[in-house]
DNA sequence: AGAATTACCTGAGCGC
DNA sequence: TGCGCTCAGGTAATTC
């Protein structure tokens, strides 16, 4: 499941792959996914040159020319730079060919992702103008988590998961985040101190940080674009034991989500 | 306004 | 072997 680590160790790899490279012709395979592929992106991208690959949030956005082609991976989504590529397999619902002869293949066998095509400045697209502030940059911090938790009665989980509020986490790196920062992650929102706030700020930064770091060296490796390279300390460890104080770890949910913490080391 | 719920989709795992 | 069920979860839309 790519969250912002993943997406952002997937726009390092493809910005090295394929920027500066001009697109021949797009094959679109599975036209419905979250919401149906244009199918005029096969015109609009035929002899574009790809000039930049961005992130924001856990969309990627390739800057083409006369347009933004806007992607996110949704649950399954994979982004991969296919230098040879052979007959698709199953679920590789696009192909961006391109003229040196390899492609952009998109792989989603949930169909959760989500294909843009924008004329316009893309983080002005409805999709992207509500998005809260990049975790990994000055804009987030204690302070704005204090403050946007003032009036937000709502597990501190939810919060912190909410991308009109922040940018970039999903369920895994916020139950991550919780545990390291010792707070349960069923408390309300609004009953967080400040101190807490810088806490959970800087262990969300800790988290993403720490999984983009190590995402690269293991995905240099394995040559292709993996999730989840960290070592989990409470994620899908439901029956298993607290790394620090060995009680057992509680499972709950909390927005439909499965939420594992230690409730004698997050208080 | 904010909170809760639902829909979208497929593969894996499980009990029977 | 296979059926039916549950779970996985990002996000927009809908409802309260």
């Amino acid at each position: 499941m790519p969250e912002l680590p993943e997406v952002e160790l997937t726009r390092r790899s493809l910005e090295r792959a394929v920027v500066g490279k001009s697109i021949e012709r797009v094959e679109i395979r599975a036209p419905k996914l979250r919401l149906p592929i244009p199918a005029e992106l096969a015109t609009l991208l035929a002899g574009r040159t790809i000039r930049s690959v961005a992130r924001r949030g856990k969309y990627l956005l390739f800057d083409c020319e006369t347009g933004w082609l806007i992607i996110h991976l949704g649950m399954t989504g994979f982004l991969r730079h296919i230098p040879d590529p052979a007959l698709p397999g199953k679920h590789d619902h696009l192909d961006v060919r391109l003229t040196d002869g390899s492609a952009l293949r998109l792989h989603d066998s949930r169909k959760f992702g989500t294909v843009i095509w924008t004329t316009d400045d893309p983080l002005t697209h409805p999709l992207l103008a509500g998005i809260g502030p990049e975790p990994l940059t000055p804009a987030f911090g204690g302070d704005y988590l204090f403050r946007v938790s003032r009036s937000r009665r709502v597990a501190v989980k939810l919060l912190i998961m909410n991308a009109a509020l922040l940018a970039g986490v999903g369920n895994i790196y916020a139950n991550e985040a919780l545990f390291r920062a010792a707070i349960r992650p069923d408390r309300l929102a609004c009953s967080l101190t400040q101190e807490e706030c810088d806490r959970l700020a800087l262990t969300i930064q800790e988290v993403l940080r720490e999984s983009i770091e190590q995402g690269s060296t293991y995905r240099v490796a394995e040559e292709t674009t993996a999730y989840h390279p960290l070592e989990f300390a409470v994620y899908g460890r439901g029956k298993g034991l607290c790394t620090r104080c060995n009680g057992a770890l509680e499972e709950i949910r909390l927005g439909n989500r499965s939420t594992v913490f230690c409730s004698r080391c997050q208080k």
